[in-house]
DNA sequence: CCAGACGTTGTT
DNA sequence: GTCTGG
DNA sequence: CCAGACGTTGTT
DNA sequence: GTCTGG
């Protein structure tokens, strides 16, 4: 599953976003989070008529007919049922976005060692996820989002059998186009990640606090 | 028809 | 054990 | 995901 | 909103 990610983009990598995500609207500096947890605000990408740029994004997603903000806090998607579930199936159609992360943490199931996981090229990865808009009783709007999870690949296995469904190159694009409503446009791109897109390294049980965001999160251990 | 749920993971 | 907060 | 709390009554 | 159960 995807529980915890890092994301922090400086000034660089965020050029770097905007021209190959093909933004159209410039992008502000984002804060920086070494150690992302559920119920925080994230970055993530989308497009609309008006145009593809990043958005603020509360992390568990509030489908629009909720009448409160749900106790329990929807993080993830199964791609598997995806398509069966009302809650996710509106936003799968027309509101997809991606994240992108210097990588996610994931604890190994046998022991609760923390690993980072992230692309082989340590480029930015993108996890695929759907989002909504909440509009309160009170007239508070919440826009929130979910990230899609798929089996672990193999390389992924060794530590947890569930993994975000992460999207390269071209295939980017395909889940961004709002105007894709047919799901044979996107629903084939929720795959395990390939073999080698992917490495990972042992990391401190600093991270395992959700206070603790800083660099430090990131080290190798051992 | 109306009422009520709508989720994932891990563990057992 | 189970729920809440981050 | 992990960490940390988890309760009532009466008195201040 | 949309689906399921009765």
């Amino acid at each position: 599953m995807c529980g915890r990610f890092a994301q922090v983009i400086k000034y660089d990598r965020l050029q770097k976003l905007e021209k190959e995500l093909r933004l159209t609207q410039k992008a502000q500096q984002l804060e920086l989070n070494f150690n992302v947890a559920p119920t925080q605000t994230v970055s993530a990408v989308l497009s609309q008529d008006a145009g593809r740029y990043i958005g603020a994004f509360r992390w568990g997603l509030i489908p629009s007919w909720s009448k409160e903000i749900p106790s329990y806090s929807m993080i993830n998607a199964r791609a598997e049922t995806i398509t069966e579930k009302p809650t996710f199936r509106s936003g799968l159609q027309r509101q997809r976005c991606l994240l992108p992360a210097n990588g996610f943490y994931e604890w190994r199931k046998s022991d609760k060692q923390p690993f980072f996981v992230h692309a082989a090229n340590d480029d930015l990865i993108y996890m695929a996820g759907i989002y909504d808009a909440w509009y309160g009783p009170d007239g508070s709007y919440v826009p929130s989002l979910t990230i899609i999870t798929t089996a672990a690949n193999t390389a992924m296995s060794q530590i947890h059998d569930r993994m975000p469904v992460l999207l390269f190159d071209e295939n980017r694009q395909a889940w961004l186009e709002h105007k894709n409503t047919d799901a044979s446009s996107f629903l084939p791109l929720l795959q395990p990640a390939a073999e080698d897109s992917i490495a990972m390294y042992k990391v401190g049980k600093l991270v395992n606090k959700v206070g603790n965001n800083t660099e430090e999160c990131l080290l190798p251990e051992e």
